[in-house]
RNA sequence: GGCCCCAUCGUCUAUCGGUUAGGACAGCAGGUUUUCAAUCUGUUAAGAGGAGUUCGACUCUCCUUGGGGUCACCA
C-alpha cells in the first residue's frame, strides 16, 4: 500500500486536517445561503448560466449569504483563450455581483490540483478508491457486452475488474508505467434506492450508486466534475447547491462521495433547464445551435439588461410579473423569490416575443438622455455608421428621442437598439430619399396629392403651437372633401372622401416616408424648416 | 433499453379536493387618436387518455400515452 502511495502521489500534499482549518465554516446565521455558478470557459456565456445565477444569487442576498462563482476548467481541451474573462464581464454586465474575497479561494479548479489530489489520497488510504488500468478498449468492449447483455453500463459490480486487484498486480502494471486513473470504490447497491429530498423536486427514490467513477483523469490529474463539486462545494462551504437537473441522476453517486469523506451534505436543488422549441419537440437551449442561447446574442441585438433579467426572474417565479405590476419603480432586488415557486415544470420555452414586451417597457420608461446614452453605448460596439451619427449631432438626437417620450402616453414601439435608427432613419437627412407616391395608396391622385401638400406647404409655420398646427390642418379639409374630425366623419361617410387622417398621413408620407410614425406635429418640430420645406415638395 | 423527472389556453404559468379554471405575452374586435404605437374595453383559447379513491378531482393513487433528462477520464 504505503509502496503504491509513494509511487502516485506527489510528496509535499496539503493535508485534510489543514484544509479542514483553513476553510473553516463560515460565520453566517443558521439561515444564510450560500450558493454558487460555476460555469466552464468555453468561450460562451450560456443564457442558463445567467438563469441561474440570477437565482443563487437572489437567495444568497435574501437571506443574507454568499453567491460566488466557481471556474470549472478541468477539461483543458474544451478551454478557449479569454473565456474566463468572459465570464467575469457577463456576470457583472448583469449585475451579477459575485464574492470575490479569496478566503475560500482560489475560485478556479486548475489551480486547486493539490487539493483534490489530497482527498484523492485520504481516499486511497481508506481503501474508498483504486488504481484501474483498463484502457479505452477494454473499457468500449465491456460496454458492448453490457449493451448486448440489456445491462446498465459503466464500471461496476462485476465489471469493476480493477476494484479487488491485489497489490502485487497493481504493482507490476505499474512498474511497466501502464496508464492508469484512479476510481471511487462505491458503496451502494443498484439495487436498492434511497430517498433524496430535493429542494425542487421534493422527494426522488434514486438506486444507490454502485458505479466507480474515476476520480482523478489520466491526461492531466485533475478531477473530474464529481470529486471537484464535492470537495470544493464542502471546502468552499455553500449550503445549497442550485443545479441543472441533468444532474440529478448523479446525486446518488455525490452522496456516497460526500459520505465518504466525511462532508456534510449540501442541499441540493434540481432546476429544468430552458427549452426550445424545434419542429414538434422541444430541446434544451443548445449553444451550438441556438443563437439566442449565448447572452452575447441579447448583447449585439441591443436587450436592455434589466430586461433580460426580468424575464428570466418571470421563469423563475411567475408572480414576479404581478409584483412588478404593483411595484413600477423598485428594483427587482426588492422582489422576494421563492423556492417554492420555483417553476419544475419540465423546462419553459424561450420566448423572445415575450421579452420583448419586458424590454419595450424598459425603454418606453427612459427619457431621452438615458436612451441617448444607452443606444450611444451599443451603437459604439455594434453600429459604426449611427454611432458617427448620434456623435456629430447629440443634441438633434436628443430632441429626436425625446419625440413622445415626455406625458402619460409613451410609445412602446422599441424593443431593442437595433431597430432604433431603422425606426427613426427619417431624421437622418443626409441619407433621406423622396418617397415613392406611386404605392401610396389615397383617395386622392398623384396630382391632387401635390397640389395639396403645395397648399399645406403654404400655410404651414413652424411657429405654429400644436393646436395652432392642427387647426389649420383642419381648417384645409373641407377644400379638399374631408371631414375636419373623424366623429363628423363617421356620422356621415357618404359626404366626405375620407377624414383629417387622410390629411395628415399624406403630410406623414411626404415627410417621413412612411404611413406609419411618431406624431407628426413633433417631428416637424425636430426637423428644420428648410428640411421640412423640401420634403413637401413632391 | 434501464433509471429518473415532467404533463393546465399557441407560450409562461396560477389553482395546494368544491373556482363561471385566474393572470401575462401573442391573437382577434371595438373605443380613443392627426397615423402608428400606447392606452382603455371586450374577446378567442386549456386540465393528454383511461381506471380508481371521494358526496365531489385539474388537484390524491395506478396504468397508458407523450415529452425531457441520464447512463463519458464533459461539465
Amino acid at each position: 500500500m504505503q509502496d503504491i502511495i509513494a509511487k502516485i502521489f506527489p510528496k509535499n500534499l496539503p493535508s485534510i486536517d489543514e484544509l479542514e482549518i483553513k476553510y473553516s465554516k463560515r460565520d453566517l446565521p443558521s439561515t444564510a445561503m450560500v450558493t454558487r455558478i460555476c460555469p466552464s470557459p468555453t468561450g460562451f456565456v450560456h443564457l442558463g448560466t445567467i438563469y441561474m445565477s440570477l437565482i443563487c444569487k437572489k437567495f444568497a442576498d435574501q437571506t443574507n449569504g454568499v453567491f460566488f462563482l466557481r471556474i470549472e476548467d478541468t477539461d483543458k481541451k474544451r478551454e478557449v483563450g479569454g473565456a474566463k474573462e468572459i465570464i467575469y464581464s457577463s456576470l457583472k454586465e448583469y449585475g451579477l455581483d459575485y464574492d470575490e474575497n479569496q478566503t475560500y479561494g482560489p475560485y478556479v479548479q486548475s489551480e486547486r490540483k493539490d487539493i483534490y489530489t489530497a482527498y484523492t489520497k485520504y481516499l486511497f488510504e481508506k481503501d474508498d478508491a483504486y488504481l484501474c488500468f483498463c484502457t479505452d478498449e477494454e473499457l468500449k468492449a465491456t460496454a458492448e457486452e453490457q449493451e448486448r447483455l440489456k445491462l446498465k453500463r459503466g464500471y461496476y459490480g462485476k465489471w469493476a475488474v480493477w476494484r479487488n486487484k491485489s497489490e502485487e498486480e497493481v504493482l507490476a502494471e505499474l512498474d511497466k508505467n501502464t496508464p492508469y486513473v484512479i476510481r471511487f470504490k462505491s458503496h451502494g447497491d443498484g439495487e436498492k434506492t434511497f430517498t433524496h429530498h430535493d429542494l425542487l423536486k421534493g422527494n426522488v427514490d434514486l438506486p444507490e450508486n454502485d458505479m466507480d467513477v474515476p476520480l482523478l483523469k489520466k491526461e492531466n490529474g485533475l478531477p473530474t466534475y464529481h470529486l471537484a463539486h464535492v470537495v470544493d462545494d464542502h471546502l468552499m462551504r455553500t449550503t445549497d447547491v442550485l443545479r441543472g437537473d441533468e444532474w440529478l441522476s448523479s446525486v446518488a453517486l455525490h452522496y456516497d462521495l460526500f459520505q465518504s469523506l466525511n462532508f456534510p451534505i449540501v442541499r441540493y436543488g434540481h432546476c429544468s433547464p430552458i427549452n426550445k422549441l424545434v419542429g414538434s419537440s422541444r430541446r434544451k437551449l443548445s449553444k451550438r445551435k441556438d443563437t439566442e442561447a449565448n447572452i452575447s446574442f441579447f448583447k449585439e441585438k441591443g436587450f436592455v439588461v434589466q430586461a433580460v433579467i426580468e424575464y428570466l426572474l418571470n421563469l423563475a417565479n411567475s408572480n414576479f410579473e404581478d409584483w412588478r405590476k404593483e411595484n413600477i419603480d423598485k428594483n427587482y432586488t426588492e422582489f422576494n423569490l421563492s423556492m417554492e415557486k420555483l417553476a419544475k415544470s419540465n423546462g419553459p420555452l424561450f420566448d423572445e416575443t415575450k421579452l420583448r414586451d419586458i424590454a419595450k417597457d424598459k425603454i418606453a420608461r427612459m427619457g431621452n438622455i438615458e436612451v441617448y446614452d444607452r443606444v450611444y453605448e451599443w451603437a459604439k460596439e455594434y453600429d459604426e455608421y449611427f454611432y458617427g451619427l448620434l456623435n456629430s449631432n447629440k443634441e438633434y438626437w436628443l430632441k429626436v428621442f425625446n419625440i413622445e417620450r415626455v406625458g402619460e402616453l409613451i410609445r412602446k414601439d422599441i424593443a431593442i437598439w437595433s431597430e432604433l435608427y431603422d425606426f427613426y432613419n427619417f431624421f437622418d437627412t443626409e441619407k433621406f430619399t423622396k418617397p415613392d407616391w406611386s404605392t401610396f395608396k389615397s383617395v386622392f391622385t398623384q396630382d391632387e396629392i401635390e397640389n395639396i401638400l403645395n397648399e399645406y406647404k403654404s400655410i404651414y409655420n413652424p411657429q405654429d403651437d400644436k393646436h395652432t398646427w392642427l387647426g389649420k390642418v383642419k381648417d384645409l379639409c373641407p377644400k379638399f372633401g374631408l371631414a375636419p374630425d373623424i366623429k363628423a366623419y363617421k356620422a356621415d361617410k357618404e359626404a366626405f372622401k375620407g377624414h383629417v387622417g387622410e390629411l395628415t398621413q399624406l403630410i406623414r408620407y411626404a415627410i417621413t416616408g412612411r404611413t406609419q410614425s411618431p406624431d407628426i406635429y413633433e417631428i416637424l418640430q425636430v426637423l428644420e424648416n428648410k428640411e421640412v420645406l423640401k420634403r413637401l415638395t413632391i
